[in-house]
DNA sequence: GGTATTTCTGAACACTGTTCAAAATTATAA
DNA sequence: TTATAATTTTGAACAGTGTTCAGAAATACC
């Protein structure tokens, strides 16, 4: 009823046909789909015609487009090349690795994090990956939940920051669309928004995504420092 | 072909029959509707159904289903009672006034975030609501791009932390669905993270939100300190 | 060979957003 | 008053979605 297995997933000598199909390839097509067409066409139908195979096919090895969209975010994860408490030097530095990484992720694949945002719970390459980010902080004296919340706080500000630099920029003033009458009539009111947003355009990329992970790391660097000798 | 504006906007002495709707009432259904049956509910024909009218009417108010979801969105702004430059007390004790409802509203009505990740785009009442937001640091020394930054960065934190309050806590520990087997031994191999999960939920809530936006805004605090007399 | 078990198919169901000609309604001009 | 033009509403339709399910096809074991 909830294959969240692969069919032939322990031995090869159950009967019944050949499984056609395994849970990684459903992955890798399903990504190559949505990288390519946009995860608008990541469609049971459309990755069923892709791997040349019946809709219904596919419910043999994902119970359903949730389970679909969870392993799609849970392969991703694994393709990751490093764990973040592998990487060199320093808490912080570490930090701000693997934080940029995921971020340049996101901005470079925006369709992850419309997945990331509407998928709940965590498959297996996740669980890996968020013990791992958690061993970052063994040397500091934070205690095992403070550790936890440090982690979901700067995760949760790189997915925040991310979808804002996606949207915020060329949707508020109009980029694609062209602006409302009523949109103009609401920035004539907003004069210190347009002036922040000329500044904006007109100075270079100031990366704002790193301005405020320094903001945030300093925070937590103050908690540390406190923790450390009370 | 595009109403971004209700029909009988100006004027009453239009020819025509009087438009049984407005996108007021639109918009009020819709939230309702979101709000008692699920965001998953907040369909077209749903909420045609709900005004007693044929699905296509809705179309005469709302350009598309991407136009009456940001309509919702911009509903919702516009009904905070207070804009963020009008509360009282320093530009610190401002934003964690705002933060807080903000976070609040996200927690409160988890089906509002799911729009916002998938909207684009703002209203009339995002970009009051956004100007206002910047206009808080006016006293600070910050310049018109950095103020959009520190209110883009806090903002991009409220909504990550919020997603993930929602969604990492029964999620991953599997508190709807009961835990695959492949869970069991991704947890297995994860000792870290069981202990931390572990020890938050043994200990009374600590509100990690609170602790992700002091460290922030202290190192935004850095910032302003820095840039107040060079 | 027979049987049990599994995979795959193809059609169906109940939805979804959206379009569009025609009908119904109203304000203004003749 | 009647005619005209403009606007809203309708109901049906289209293309597409996730999902289910009886039956057909394929394989391992006895």
């Amino acid at each position: 009823m909830r294959p969240s297995t692969s069919p032939g997933a322990g031995r090869e000598h159950t009967p019944g046909p050949r499984p056609r199909l395994s849970r990684e390839l459903i992955a890798e097509t399903a990504i190559g789909l949505a990288e390519h067409e946009g995860v608008r066409a990541l469609t049971m139908r459309r990755l069923a015609t892709r791997l040349s195979v019946a809709p219904g096919t596919l419910y043999t090895y994902v119970s359903g487009k949730d389970d679909l969209e969870l392993l799609v975010l849970d392969t991703l994860v694994g393709q990751q090349d490093r764990l973040p408490h592998t990487l060199p030097g320093t808490w912080r530095e570490q930090v701000e690795a693997w934080a940029k990484n995921d971020w340049d992720g996101y901005v470079r694949h925006p369709w992850v994090m419309e997945l990331r945002f509407r998928v709940s719970g965590g498959g297996p390459n996740m669980i890996a990956w968020l013990d791992s980010a958690l061993r970052v902080f063994e040397g500091t004296g934070l205690s095992d939940r403070q550790r936890l919340d440090v982690v979901e706080t700067v995760d949760g500000f790189v997915r925040g920051s991310a979808v804002l630099h996606l949207r915020s920029d060329d949707a508020m003033t109009g980029g694609a669309t062209a602006p409302t009458p009523e949109m103009r009539t609401a920035l004539g009111e907003a004069p210190d928004l347009v002036a922040a947003l000329t500044a904006r355009a007109a100075g270079p990329t100031t990366d704002r995504f790193e301005f405020g992970l320094r903001c945030l790391l300093s925070g937590v660097q103050e908690v540390i420092d406190a923790a450390d000798r009370p």
